[in-house]
DNA sequence: TGAATCACG
DNA sequence: ACGTACGTGATTCAT
């Protein structure tokens, strides 16, 4: 069914400007001439046309006077005025919408509404599907199985489905019973009064009961109370408010459908029109499809078993859950120049060509995020093997930025024919498998996306100089990280079962000491209640970092800690709870039946290139304080040992090479502590005379260059004057002023090309590195400082993974890499391998990456990760 | 859904 | 005058 696309034109609008302009700066282009909302609605318009409708036409209100204030003279009069910043908008959506070779109507005395009830009643007469586009909530009377109503429901990025499902479910009512409930509630905004003292849960309910407004009247004398009274004193009022909330579907319009019909741009006109407003984003997304051959109709085939695959192909499974350890797949989709295939999982799982097809590494399989395909087909006793181009792991690597999701990632290449994961699988509660037909043109489309686009990511790669990272770091990591999670990490759970008494009866002890020195009992994990216990109520000097109250951070808590008893106990009573939901319990809820737990590294995520770890964090495992890193007990061997080795002082390494530093890389050579040195330094004494007060405000000196510290933290964190700490960082430049200078060169680097690199040319792009704003430019400043030392690190650390995991294999040991935190590598090895692999990673690690400076690198080993120190 | 808090490197 | 150190994830409360 051909579709017609109806937009609201002045609802949109309204929306896009008041989205933004609520944030405060209002966006100009050069002339100083608002364009928000035209932006908005732009940037809506754009994704709109991405469902390749037949049809498009937009609607505007026409006039002050329509019929509605013939029939209720005060419709609409507590609007305000409408602000000239929006007005002015109103012409320049309409010459944005010829440059689309758009139609729009507008028709004196109606409203938008009007004219887009009456056009979707003449699209449904010809067969067509309707889909109207608004931000209020009146058009779903229109409604109906042919149309469908999307609503904005955050600014214009976010839209809600509405059919006469979904009308149902969450009203209860049929479409054209909208205007009843609308009539009886009233609309403040409108100035409609509906009935006095009926709101929605009240208009529902009559409604489920007499269905109509006009049947409400027959019987509103059954209806007792003060409710009947009120019905019974203002019933006309609200047939009338009914009237006003009808969408009319008979004005004198008339739908041509070849004017309708939507033929794409005037590129030229287009191309004036964002460039006179300086809507360059917008710019750049036509000039790149401009380029790319407007795709046709996907034409595929739902078999039940696989035909022989001739080419190299995409592969791609739909993992249902995000937790792709635990996920069912659905289902197969392969694509290529010229097959497009989708199979259920339970075909695939009969068709033996296909597995075999699947598990024979001479067939060269594209997909997206391999890791995750490998492990939801190996836990569903599927083999893959052969995939060896990863869309995902491309992107991230040509821009971290990219958020992760198919549709968006396709965007970037200019390939704009993808659907959200969203609209096919719904989300939260409404989260459901789709439709065979639904499901199955889906998967196919993102595996022709991975096949279409394959060759320009990988030329772009090459473009830029990153194809070598790409290839020969993110690619042989995910087949290493797939081992890691696939094997897991042992878990002892009577460990964490006693530990769950322990904290538990603490937490309890501890609470009602709380609750005798509050006087009162009251939830002390509310901020907001705890807040006022302590400041009001104790009257205890409040650290008061007001945003939505008083703030109890543990840094507050630490300045009054000596200030009264109830202080010591909350932060014990913190540090309990944290640990015994997050991890003691939390943990246990994780392990899987093999007793272990498979967490996910997500390698596509980080900003820097380190890796992070969900479901759970086995990154943050706690270690600073003895309490908690008593969890780290329940971590053991599955073998025998544990094995773990990390690198020392990384990051200073790096910076000391990266910036050259003369004074650092000697002490390094030396092998020296390195904050000692610093200290010795800055304080102008002898290594021997440097006291434990100033190694530790040295250490925090060191920590905090490699974050673009300012002196204003520095004072704060090592506890001096403002004067003092800018002395401070003074004298560290003094004696380190190649540091200095190579910050001031890559601030300057990115403001140049717009992005900063590591030592393996990992980019990070800072777009906001020149931004008008100080504290955003500042940021950016400290994102341009650190990131290619944090890189670095990640860099370095998957380097060594890859040295150890080829060493491992060569020697075919049967230890196993079981996790990496970000300087830290941990295996689960077998005794008589220990001395072997102690050797192995050591040199794997040390000989990783060649520095001005060497690389150090300690390591135990022990039976549990508690003992390894 | 977002803010506050706190766990890690 | 302003606001103040990088990168993450999980839990809980509150809207």
């Amino acid at each position: 069914m051909e579709e017609l696309i109806l937009i609201d034109g002045n609802s949109l609008l309204f929306k896009a400007y008041y989205a933004t302009a609520s944030m405060g700066n209002l966006m100009v282009n050069k002339d100083g001439i608002p364009t928000n909302a035209v932006f908005g609605f732009a940037n809506m318009l754009q994704k709109i046309l991405e469902r390749n409708s037949a049809y498009i036409v937009v609607a505007f209100d026409y006039g002050k006077k329509t019929f509605r204030n013939d029939l209720l003279e005060e419709y609409k009069a507590t609007r305000k005025e409408t602000p000239d910043e929006l007005k002015c908008q109103f012409a320049m959506v309409r010459e944005f919408l010829n440059a689309y070779q758009i139609p729009y109507y507008e028709l004196e005395g109606y409203e938008g509404d009007d004219l887009i009830g009456t056009l979707s009643r003449l699209g449904e007469e010809d067969g067509l599907s309707v889909s109207i586009f608004t931000g209020d909530k009146d058009a779903f009377q229109l409604v109906s199985s042919q149309t469908t109503v999307y609503r904005t429901v955050k600014g214009v990025t976010q839209l809600d489905v509405y059919t006469p499902e979904t009308i149902q479910e969450k009203y209860g009512l049929q479409p054209d019973q909208i205007r009843d409930f609308l009539g009886l509630m009233g609309d403040s905004a409108d100035n409609i009064p509906g009935i006095k003292g009926v709101g929605e849960k009240t208009a529902l309910k009559l409604l489920h009961q007499y269905g109509t407004v006009e049947n409400l009247k027959e019987h509103m004398d059954e209806i007792k109370g003060k409710m009947g009274e009120k019905i019974r004193e203002n019933i006309d009022l609200g047939i009338q408010s009914k009237k006003i909330a009808t969408i009319l579907r008979d004005v004198p319009v008339t739908l041509d459908l070849n004017q309708a019909r939507y033929e794409g741009y005037d590129f030229e006109k287009l191309k004036a029109f964002y460039t006179r407003y300086d809507m360059n984003s917008l710019l750049k997304k036509i000039s790149v499809e401009s380029r790319v051959p407007q795709t046709t109709q996907l034409k595929y085939e739902i078999v039940e078993k696989m035909p022989p695959i001739e080419n190299d192909s995409s592969v791609l499974g739909a993992i249902y859950d995000q937790n792709y350890h635990k996920s069912i797949v659905l289902g197969y989709a392969l694509y290529n120049d010229h097959q497009a295939y989708f199979i259920t999982f339970e075909n695939a799982l009969k068709d033996q060509a296909f597995l075999d097809y699947l598990r024979d590494e001479n067939y060269h399989k594209y997909s997206y995020n391999i890791k995750a395909q490998i492990l939801s087909a190996k836990w569903n006793g599927i083999e893959i093997k052969g995939m060896d181009f990863d869309l995902q792991l491309a992107s991230y690597i040509l821009n971290p930025s990219l958020k992760d999701e198919m549709k968006y990632i396709a965007d970037y290449y200019g390939y704009t024919s993808l659907q959200y994961e969203e609209e096919v699988f719904g989300k939260n509660t409404k989260k459901h498998i789709p439709e065979l037909d639904l499901l199955a043109k889906h998967t196919v489309s993102k595996a022709k996306a991975i096949y279409d686009l394959r060759s320009q990511a990988i030329e772009k790669l090459k473009q830029e100089d990153q194809y070598d990272l790409y290839q020969n770091l993110e690619l042989p990591v995910t087949y290493i990280l797939a081992d890691m999670e696939y094997v897991g990490a042992k878990i002892d759970v009577d460990v964490l079962k006693k530990l769950e008494v322990t904290f538990d009866s603490q937490i309890k002890s501890i609470e009602e000491d709380i609750y005798t020195l509050a006087g009162e009992t009251f939830n002390i994990a509310s901020p907001k209640q705890l807040g006022d216990i302590l400041f009001n109520k104790l009257g205890l000097p409040n650290g008061k970092k007001t945003k939505s109250g008083y703030s109890t951070s543990q840094d507050i808590l630490e300045k009054i800690e000596d200030l009264h008893p109830i202080v010591p106990l909350i932060q014990q009573y913190r540090m309990l709870t944290k640990l015994s939901s997050t991890y003691v319990k939390g943990l246990q809820e994780q392990i899987f039946p093999d007793g272990k737990i498979h967490t996910i590294f997500n390698q596509a995520l980080t900003q820097t290139g380190r890796l992070s770890s969900i479901d759970p964090n086995l990154q943050n495992i706690p270690v600073r304080q003895e309490e908690g890193k008593l969890i780290r007990k329940a971590f053991v061997a599955s073998h025998d040992y544990l094995v773990s080795f990390d690198y020392s002082q990384i990051e200073l390494r790096i910076l000391a090479h990266l910036a050259k530093v003369k004074s650092l890389i000697d002490a390094f050579h030396q092998d020296k502590d390195i904050h000692t040195h610093t200290a010795a330094l800055v304080f102008k004494v002898k290594d021997e005379e440097v006291t434990p007060q100033m190694r530790r405000q040295a250490k925090a000196v060191n920590f905090g260059i490699i974050y673009g510290m300012g002196e204003f933290r520095l004072s704060k964190q090592i506890g001096v004057s403002l004067s003092e700490a800018r002395e401070f960082i003074r004298r560290y430049f003094e004696e380190y002023p190649e540091i200095k200078q190579y910050m001031n060169h890559v601030v300057e680097e990115c403001q140049k090309q717009g992005y900063v690199s590591t030592v393996l040319n990992r980019k990070r792009y800072i777009p906001t590195i020149n931004d008008k704003n100080y504290m955003v430019r500042e940021q950016a400043k400290r994102f341009a400082m650190n990131s290619p030392i944090q890189g670095s690190g990640a860099d370095i650390l998957k380097l060594a993974m890859i040295r150890v995991d080829q060493l491992m294999k060569e020697k075919k040991l049967k230890s196993q890499m079981i996790l990496q935190v970000h300087d830290e590598l941990i295996f689960d090895v077998y005794e008589d391998e220990l001395d072997e692999m102690m050797t192995i990673i050591k040199s794997s690690m040390e000989n990783a990456f060649q520095m001005a400076v060497p690389l150090k690198v300690e390591g135990t080993y022990a039976s549990n990760w508690y003992d390894l120190k």
